[in-house]
DNA sequence: CTGAAAGCGCTTACAG
DNA sequence: CTGAAAGCGCTTACAG
């Protein structure tokens, strides 16, 4: 069974394709009564456009592109879910490709969207990339790009973030306040802003108590991840080389449930010997044993946010509106639990 | 800057569109010099074929749609994972829905989708799905479906799944293995055909072992949806009732963190006074404490493989050929933790 | 209030 | 080897 055209409600009919058009979409050119007539038909045949066609004469295809580094991740999820389910109200459909952090995947995919002809693209950064020209032929070539958690600041374009910087001193201060004296930095990959920012925090807040920034006590991974393998093997290399350390702000929770595994397994009591904040407060923080303080991080609301940004853009974009690249910051907020002193 | 299209490239090269579009394409009936010269000019000047009048023309969009209860979910990222990675392998892009679920919505989301004229549709039925209309007017419109983990009997389509009953026999087999002589079950939901048939797993291997099969063992969600509070509910409920159970199977992970957790605020000890097997494999479940005895569900593998299957059909439609529905069982595997005893 | 016509950007059967 | 023409299914400016 073939979908059914305006051509063949037009000829049921005996009217023109024009105005089957109209009628459907409400013209008010449109006779009421040829109006009902179309309507109906068209409702027993099931008709509903052909979007090619629509899409081929308006330039719309009333959907977009999201590229992430990683499907399978608490905060990335919650992000997927706020897209689609804004995108939804707007009529929006939403095309999903993952870079596995990486730069030349990301790059192939941006290609794939810009040839799908989507009206936008949302795109977290793989921690790969370093290099910015695929993003920036996107903007060249006109098409509304919005950047989310993990950003170039180099490239011009709106992005939706947070302020990692002052939530990671947040989650230092902390551990000063509640005793720490010694404390260590899991920061996670090199490249990514994220991680960067989160470092300068963590530094900042040790300088602005007037402790001392040891370069030594900064684990950086393996690779572009951030795994429970890669918490297991920082908190086992601590152990071994800085026994002394009573605190630790972990970049991402997943890493924090890894290097709390690890003490466990060694017999460190948390947070009686070690105190431990983590980033994200991804839900298995809450459940896990200790319970880890950490630092919320929206995930949906992100999602729900750039897209508005996107689609702000997109209706800038159809009407020639010239419109100039905004940041929007989320607020974040500390999450006290068991991994940190009362 | 707008897209380049073929009719420019012909004007800059004084030959018409067909010879352009052909020599793109490697037809044998233009000269090399010709698609030299074509290819050359395509590539600095950046040309994509405009997809919808691709589309338009060759009633491919080679597109999916994806319909899933819920994304913020472990096993059915996983699964999303596994089919974009397939999908990308031909080409294909990936439209994904959430029906949050909802019966109201994945209709709604259906239709969407045959809307935008994808060329199948993938889907994992919501838990308040009992009507089958919506799916059936996809597979009376010939559109390829294949559904996958949750599942309707009535459906005539493709399906890919797991053996849900014989992997809750072996799980409460395991259990009964282990000592365990009073062994409860937490269902879930009621309607969702693999809550239905773990429940019958459960029973058989209870009277196949010559135990009285109970039912006011069987705990039941109060909503569709499977999460950490219903766990730590039903446990508590548990204690209370029916203080001489010593195992449970639980139909999911979460559910059962949820329980675990109660039963350690409660000082119930684990597997000592009380085993537990979940069900999915959870990346979770093997970092709590205790890690879970578990079923594992292969997300990743069925997400591939139900992409696989609806390729196979959709290149199967395109040259109009028939092609019989097919029921395709993945592997599940028993994995032993720290739940359950020895 | 209705409709003929042009055109969106391709592909392909056909003619030369 | 090259190209004119038709057509995919719509929308919309224009004429009447």
């Amino acid at each position: 069974m073939k979908p059914v055209t305006l051509k063949e409600i037009a000829e049921k009919l005996n009217i023109s394709v024009t105005t089957v058009s109209k009628a459907l979409k409400d013209y008010s050119d449109v006779s009421p009564k040829t109006k009902a007539l179309v309507k109906e038909l068209a409702a027993t045949l099931n008709y509903t456009p052909n979007s090619f066609a629509v899409h081929l004469r308006t330039k719309e295809s009333k959907t977009i592109g999201l590229v992430i580094p990683e499907v399978v991740h608490h905060f990335f999820s919650n992000v997927i879910k706020g897209i689609i389910s804004e995108a939804e109200k707007e009529g929006y459909l939403v095309i999903i490709l993952q870079s596995n952090e990486s730069y030349e995947l990301e790059k192939k995919q941006i290609e794939l969207l810009m040839s799908h002809r989507v009206d936008g693209i949302l795109i977290s950064l793989a921690n790969g990339t370093a290099d910015f020209k695929h993003l920036n032929a996107v903007i060249e070539q006109d098409k509304p790009l919005v950047m989310f958690d993990k950003i170039a600041k180099l490239v011009k374009c709106s992005k939706i973030i947070i302020d990692d910087q002052k939530a990671a001193y947040i989650a230092t201060q902390h551990l000063i306040d509640t005793g720490c004296k010694r404390i260590a930095h899991f920061r996670g990959p090199l490249l990514p802003q994220n991680s960067i920012d989160r470092f300068l925090g963590y530094k900042k807040a040790l300088l602005d108590n007037g402790m001392e920034y040891d370069p030594n006590l900064v684990y950086l991974n393996d690779c572009d991840e951030n795994s429970f393998d890669d918490g297991k093997m920082n908190a086992a290399k601590l152990y071994k080389e800085h026994n002394d350390v009573d605190g630790i702000f972990i970049n991402t929770d997943m890493v924090a449930i890894g290097a709390i595994s690890e003490f466990n397994r060694l017999g460190v009591k948390i947070p009686e010997e070690i105190s431990i904040v983590g980033f994200s407060n991804w839900f298995m923080s809450s459940v896990i044993s200790p319970t880890i303080t950490t630092i919320d991080q929206p995930g949906y609301a992100m999602g729900q946010t750039a897209f508005k940004q996107l689609y702000k853009e997109i209706k800038a974009h159809k009407n020639n509106v010239a419109i100039s690249p905004e940041i929007i910051q989320l607020e974040t907020a500390l999450v006290k639990r068991e991994s940190t002193k009362n």
